[in-house]
DNA sequence: GTGTTGACCACAG
DNA sequence: GCTGTGGCCAACA
């Protein structure tokens, strides 16, 4: 066994993943499903992502490369502040929302309706 | 071990 | 509706 000291962040990874295509969630989810108040801690998290989408090559179909056998990339750009706004991107907010936009998320003046695409685990 | 920082949240004004 | 302040937790210097 291993023993990972960011085994949060590991978590939290794990729990993004889980997030399906079109929908997006809250760093106030992730926490809680964590059960965890450390939605500061979800967002650096998400900010050293390892499994960045942009960083291999993005799935025309999706960017979660499934299994396979490696690489569990992690949608970032899915999760967004409890408030609906988009929050920040590693690779600029810009990109954020333009990537957002690509899974048929509809983004009002930097918001997006949680009602609609916020998802619930 | 202490202090600062951060892709945040909740509440008060 | 927005701005300001405090608080939360984990990682880093």
């Amino acid at each position: 066994m291993i023993k990972n000291k960011s085994q949060f962040y590991e978590n939290c990874y794990k729990i993004l993943r889980k997030v399906p295509k079109g929908k997006v969630t809250t760093y106030r989810d992730i926490a809680r499903a964590l059960r965890s108040k450390a939605y500061r801690a979800v967002g650096t998290a998400m900010n050293k992502n390892p499994y960045s989408p942009l960083r291999t090559a993005m799935g025309k179909d999706g960017y979660c490369l499934p299994q396979n056998g490696s690489a569990p990339t992690v949608p970032c750009h899915r999760v967004i502040n409890s408030d609906g706004k988009v929050g920040k991107f590693a690779h600029g907010t810009p990109k954020k929302i333009r990537m957002l936009k690509k899974e048929s998320i509809e983004i009002e003046n930097g918001k997006i309706d949680l009602k609609k695409y916020g998802f619930r685990f």
